[in-house]
DNA sequence: ACCTGAACACCGTTCAAGT
DNA sequence: ACCTGAACACCGTTCAAGT
């Protein structure tokens, strides 16, 4: 997803440019603007920690002028929404890739899910800022933003019911009333961590995985019916 | 906490300059210029809906200079700072003045909790995100907000422990972990709130607060030990 | 003691002009 | 077709100068 001149211009792979067109070295006027521009502002979120970027200091790291990302992005928020799509994109192969391994009952599968929304929220945390907030960007504007997060969430609903039928789950309350309680509650872990909230609570960075993880099995572990796991 | 030439201000109140000192009407240059500034980008950010309110507008509000604030505040951080604090005493107070008028069961108090920091958050959602991302203020500079919330933490914390010696609450999980796991649940019903994630979920605006609070009952129900309530 | 208003270094965004 | 660079209207912040 990130392109090959990303790793050149970090000076880390002495290699790639045989990888590379020799006539685009040092020049984005041929297409790959719009992938420098992105590119660029999740390495700059990333390293400040802060999901607001500046289109002018993502324009001065590439080398390129102030106006020129306008060429590609109607605006800041244009900007914000396709750095969202990538990450959102990110969190549902995660989520594919990890079902794919899970243990084949509804409510492990619903575990590994939460599992995996917690490992994407804590290895992107200013992408997942950006995308869960919602401030930066238009979400309704973003057809793919919409279907991911769709995907995601009717998935939860499903496992759910499913769990529900399997008699792994309690029955006596809705499916998508349980079902966003699961993602309140592994949604709030997640922000703790960003928000910096987790300190508070004894549960140092270090730790943050293992603990969130843990708590995530206790509140579906509570959630048993057969309570032999 | 509001002071009374908000009110005037407003235009709202016809009678509210009898309550007012009268040599200091439009005149900020007398001390409650910080209180000022404080009730107006509260105000401006209850109107826009954005917590990331301008100095510059605010004095311009006012009808003050653009660099008459800092008189009063260090920087940006320090104004949104004294928010959060205000912002920070309400939730207090509501948690407060809410557990005595509560059932007494610890399970109850529990809930009754649940239900204030909820109450909190819809009430007050531009503040809500402001205090709780705490990007825009330093968090550890402010022994006044660490103290709070640590109150409200510890009170959840110690209600845990005693509802599970109640015999009301499993008690085969830490009450540290018990507490944190609802913490996160409601901090995520919140968060989805005031972050737009509602709707996706089937949950309209007028309709957050009940369903949130019956999500919330669910989960606490879900944990009892004499399913009876 | 408190506020003014110009100044500085930043923004996002636009747009004629260049290649 | 794509980018430059000046311009505009905004910011936060500082500070000599005023009252």
């Amino acid at each position: 997803m990130r392109s090959a001149y990303i790793a050149q211009s970090t000076h880390c792979q002495p290699f790639a440019e045989d990888t590379m067109p020799n006539d685009t070295t040092r020049r984005y006027h041929h297409g790959n603007l719009r992938q420098a521009v992105i590119d660029t502002a999740l390495q700059l979120a990333d390293e400040s920690g802060d999901e607001r970027i500046s289109l002018r200091e993502v324009a001065r790291r590439i080398g390129v002028s102030s106006g020129a990302p306008f060429r590609h992005f109607a605006d800041h928020a244009a900007l914000m929404t396709a750095i969202a799509e990538e990450a959102t994109v990110r969190l549902r192969l995660m989520v594919d890739r990890d079902q794919h391994q899970s243990p084949p009952a509804a409510i492990e599968r619903l575990r590994t899910l939460g599992h995996s929304f917690l490992a994407w929220a804590l290895q992107h945390p200013t992408s997942f800022r950006l995308v869960s907030a919602r401030r930066l960007y238009d979400f309704n504007a973003s057809p793919a933003l919409k279907s991911h997060f769709q995907a995601v969430r009717e998935r939860t609903v499903t496992l759910v019911m499913q769990a529900q039928s399997e008699g792994d789950l309690q029955h006596d309350v809705a499916p998508e009333r349980l079902a966003l309680m699961l993602r309140s509650a592994v949604y709030g872990m997640a922000r703790m961590h960003v928000d910096g909230q987790l300190a508070q609570w004894g549960v140092g960075p270090r730790a943050a995985r293992r603990e969130l993880q843990a708590t995530l099995d206790a509140l579906i572990d509570g959630f048993r019916r057969n309570r032999p796991r």
